[in-house]
RNA sequence: CGGGGAGUAGCCAAGCGGUAAGGCGCCCGGCUCUGAACCGGGAACGCGGUGGUUCGAAUCCACCCUCCCCCGCCA
């Protein structure tokens, strides 16, 4: 990994002896999918104690049941494995229960925490604003002995949910928010997915995630930026639960990228309103979708490193993660032809009745792939694209009279069109040169452009799928205007064909279709019968259309 | 005078007092059976601003400007 001034902080502790052992901690709450932006946090905590010969552990915050549920703690797993980290130890926050609500009783001991019967909208009032103090609860003083008897009760579930929170007495006056007797404790009677209906009181984050962090030996707590004022508590906690590891808080900016929904909320109403088809649609920044889409764990890892850590806001260039998985694919994937809107040819001197099979180099930039074959024959499909009638002077595929190599097979030349009813482009009657034979040698004249085709009795009939943003420019903000803002073209779907050799092509196969970009099989979507293929990225382009 | 952060080329981002890495993007040329890839080359910053310290500052000091976060019994 790069440096960056978090590898610096640990490389610093290391050496100076202060941290024998690196332990770090990916911490995601069970209540969503995983996306990009977690990604970025989930290689920095691997791969950085990884570097230091450390170990990181899975740890679910699972500390509102009222949000959380099973299905996101499966999802994560998978995708935490997908991207290929395997944690330590895999870790709950509900694991510590029981110690985090004897660490409270402590804190109520020592005089540094009181049970509050003031009612959610009492103590927003009594907190104060930016600028003015806040109040001091009523309860606040209340004597040792009694705020354990009713925090013991708020155990039991003798109160309803809101009548009652636990808060840290630390300073209704300070100019941090957070330091302002923040509560610790909030009563639900709600069933937990792991711990059922054992508690009636959940801890907060700002209580229990230090405390996590110190039981499991975390020296080094990575979080993002917006935690930065939360660093005091998370601090005061540690120590005045006198926990005997220390571990200390660091915070990074959070990953942005333009035109694209990061916010949990925003992602679960996409699937909830179903504008998306599930967590794992190809459109989404989740790493199910990316995943479906046809990205590759090692490009999402190699672009995580190259963004970067700091601490400054910034919006990445979505180009650099296309960046990245191309670059990824490019040797990986097998290059085959599939025209995605074809345009009928007839090859009028190539004799009816008459085939052969071309041998193709899978990848010319990585022989390992190996070759298959090509069926040729008279009548063949090219991209309606590669056709013009009327070319603009730097278009160098076919029109009238043009010539253009078919790429593995034969030169052929644009002799006439046929026009349907409707005075538009039906097919194209060409000539092609026996002499211009791919592999052959032939060297007699150039021709500036070669396109791909597919033969019409070899073609295997397959579906594409394209994709754009799902959201226009300027909807990653917090308003609720997303989704006015969805882009009706996000997906369109284009049906056209395959080289015969790709029926066999399995959920995930990869191939970077010629001239076109890179695809993916749809996991989903593709069935023995049925051939799906993801637009992944497309090839990047000078040619200015 | 609420508190906490951040400002280095179009976008990320190194640098930590010695005279501005790298990546993405962009432009030009070469090469090419993908207008891809690849290979050359290039443009673009004097480091938010102003003063100061110093032989020398992006790096130290002062003041100023701009942007972001914080008033959930969410995380």
């Amino acid at each position: 990994m790069p440096s960056n001034f978090i590898k610096s902080i640990i490389s610093g502790d290391v050496r100076s002896g202060q941290t024998p052992q690196v332990v770090t901690r990916f911490p995601p709450e069970p209540n969503g999918y995983l996306h990009i932006g977690h990604a970025k946090s989930l290689c920095l905590n691997f791969e950085l104690a990884a570097e230091f010969g450390g170990r990181t552990n899975l740890r679910f915050d699972d500390t509102n049941p009222l949000k959380e549920d099973e299905e996101y703690v499966r999802a994560i797993e998978e995708d935490v494995r997908w991207l290929g980290f395997e944690w330590a130890s895999l870790c709950f926050a509900s694991d510590y229960f029981e110690e985090m609500y004897e660490r409270a009783r402590l804190l109520i001991q020592k005089g540094k925490a009181y049970v509050c019967d003031l009612s959610a909208e009492r103590i927003r009032e009594t907190r104060g604003t930016l600028t003015v103090p806040g109040q001091e609860s009523p309860f606040r003083n209340r004597g040792v002995e009694e705020n354990l008897e009713l925090f013991t009760h708020m155990k039991r579930g003798e109160y309803a949910d809101g009548a009652k929170v636990l808060r840290a007495k630390i300073d209704m006056a300070s100019p941090n928010l957070n330091m302002r007797d923040p509560v610790l404790y909030r009563i639900a009677h709600a069933v937990h997915h792991r711990t059922g209906d054992a508690w009636c009181v959940y801890p907060m984050y700002d209580y229990a995630h230090p405390l996590g962090d110190a039981i499991e030996g975390v020296t080094h707590s990575l979080c993002t930026i917006e935690f930065e004022d939360h660093r005091p508590l998370y601090d005061w906690v540690v120590r005045e639960c006198e926990m005997p590891n220390r571990p200390r808080q660091y915070e990074f900016a959070p990953l942005n990228l333009p035109n694209t929904v990061t916010s949990k909320r925003k992602l679960k109403q996409l699937v909830s309103e179903r504008v998306v088809d599930g967590w794992d649609d190809p459109r989404l920044p989740t790493l199910s979708g990316l995943r479906r889409r046809g990205y590759t764990p090692e490009a999402i890892r190699n672009f995580e490193r190259a963004i970067g850590v700091s601490k400054s806001n910034s919006i990445v260039d979505e180009r650099m993660l296309e960046h990245f998985v191309r670059e990824d694919l490019k040797l990986k994937a097998p290059r085959t032809m599939a025209v995605l809107r074809p345009l009928r040819v007839v090859v009028i001197n190539y004799p009816e009745g008459q085939m052969e099979w071309l041998e193709a180099e899978n990848n010319s930039e990585n022989p390992d792939l190996g070759t298959r074959t090509v069926k040729f024959s008279r009548v063949i499909y090219i991209e309606q694209d590669d056709f013009m009638d009327n070319p603009p002077p730097k278009y160098f595929r076919l029109y009238p009279g043009n010539e253009v190599r078919l790429k593995h097979a034969y030169f052929i030349r644009c002799e006439e069109v046929v026009r349907d009813a409707d005075g538009r482009v039906a097919e194209l009657l060409c000539t092609y040169d026996p002499e211009t034979k791919s592999g052959s040698g032939f060297s007699g004249r150039k021709v500036k452009g070669t396109i791909h085709w597919v033969s019409a009795d070899d073609a295997a009939p397959a579906e594409f799928r394209l994709y754009e943003p799902l959201v226009r420019d300027g909807a990653t903000d917090e308003s609720d205007s997303m989704l006015t803002r969805i882009n009706p073209n996000s997906l369109e779907i284009v049906q056209g064909f395959v080289e015969s050799s790709m029926k066999s092509a399995k959920p995930y196969d990869k191939f970077q279709f010629f001239r076109h970009g890179y695809f993916s099989a749809d996991p989903k979507l593709t069935t023995p019968d049925r051939l799906v293929f993801n637009r992944v990225v497309s090839l990047k382009s000078s040619f200015g259309v």
